[in-house]
DNA sequence: CTTAGTCATTGACATTAATCAATCCAGCAC
DNA sequence: GTGCTGGATTGATTAATGTCAATGACTAAG
């Protein structure tokens, strides 16, 4: 009966990612409680969520849009440690600063949280903690994937990997077969894949003149159905 | 009083790694509950503790000893993840089968868990789940700072990256800095950094041509104060 | 419509690290 | 001690990727 008490919404219920990052771990009526210390963030694109080394005082769920991570040395080299989208979950982090930058790539909608008053949560709700463990072990296991991609494998192995993992988070499939549309930069690519834009450029079109892609324009990628089942399966 | 129930010692209190890990979370009660699901393991040098795709059943500390971490490609290109000394731990992961192996470098006693047992312990404890999760936030930050080794560093730069934090673990300090003996071959160091034995071994010539380490034997290396200082300055 | 700016692509060349092939050396069996 | 063995080291060469420079393509402003 809409308008009681009890029925009535509040925002997390109509969430887009409701049932995703760590707000899956909890009943609506426990959501109602994590909605309260729950702040919307909307940034443009190439907005900065936070730097490297700044005060970790807020954690995010990604709501919309595209993030990436990213470290630097002193003289300027960067390396993206990871790209985030809806359902992800940022800051996690037992430091008191940030190990990283956060940037979005694209127009990005977050949930913000203060460290202190999620800590509250995860007292009273240790399945929240429970689910955050969760997210941190799948970050593990992505992280170590990505450094078998930067310590031994090739650039255009490297390239392939990243296209199928971007195919399974923003991927369209249709009967030709897959098509992403890359919210990020040859640079980004190539800061994550631990190459030079130049390379990352000259390995698409390696990819392109063999058919393994098609590249209607330099923001969407099509992988056609055949050539992505033999991928997956390992050349 | 000893002898008395109430005082009578059990494994874990006098264990090495006692106030690490995840005993650091428990105080003696607790831990005497924790202590009724361990069993101790013992390996060799070269020892496997689990291979990648194995039934992840167990979860371990590293009580002395120490681990290479390692994931393969079809082909039998290797990638180290990661070393673990005393009080680091291992088996974090959501998923059902272990994503990398796990071999002993040296002799090394584990402790062992069930992961059923564990999660029961964690239903109980919720510190424990805490600081598991506070555990993979070091282990995620490793990765990341590892991430940008593979992808942005030179191999000099890889291996004083490397050098440094070996000589933080497993480092003995004196008057004349810090001595490293290495539980890893030289193909072990190459598998973490992403290089070749050879590369390896004559960048370590050159470092040692350049005055930055003596190499007593092959399988210590010296860091003279002077040096150590001025590589954690940053070159 | 033109122009400026940004990013992607391509080309020529340089460099780093990989590969292939000998030694070298310490530890161990005999 | 002598010879064997398995890393480690060194040398010569190659291949992959980086660097530097020019060109091309799209977008947005005027």
């Amino acid at each position: 009966m809409p308008g009681t008490a009890a029925s009535r919404q509040f925002p997390c219920q109509t969430c887009e990612v409701r049932d995703k990052v760590i707000c899956a771990a909890l009943d609506d009526e426990e959501l109602r409680h994590l909605s309260a210390i729950a702040t919307a963030v909307e940034l443009k694109a190439e907005g900065v969520v936070f730097h490297e080394g700044d005060d970790s005082t807020y954690l995010f769920n990604v709501v919309t849009g595209s993030l990436r991570l990213s470290k630097l040395l002193p003289d300027g080299r960067r390396q993206i440690t990871g790209f985030l989208f809806p359902g992800d979950f940022l800051g996690l982090s037992i430091a008191d600063v940030y190990a990283y930058s956060a940037e979005a790539m694209t127009e990005t909608s977050l949930c913000r949280f203060s460290r202190a008053n999620l800590t509250k949560m995860l007292e009273r709700f240790p399945k929240l903690e429970h689910r955050l463990l969760d997210l941190a072990s799948n970050e593990l296991a992505q992280a170590q994937d990505h450094l078998m991609i930067l310590g031994r494998k090739t650039a255009i192995e490297r390239l392939l990997t990243i296209l199928l993992k971007l195919a399974e988070r923003v991927g369209q499939r249709d009967s030709n077969g897959m098509t992403i549309e890359l919210p990020m930069s040859r640079t980004d690519l190539a800061d994550y894949l631990g190459l030079t834009t130049e390379t990352v450029s000259r390995t698409i079109t390696r990819l392109r003149n063999e058919g393994a892609v098609k590249t209607p324009n330099w923001r969407t990628i099509c992988i056609p159905k055949g050539v992505e089942l033999a991928l997956r399966t390992g050349d």
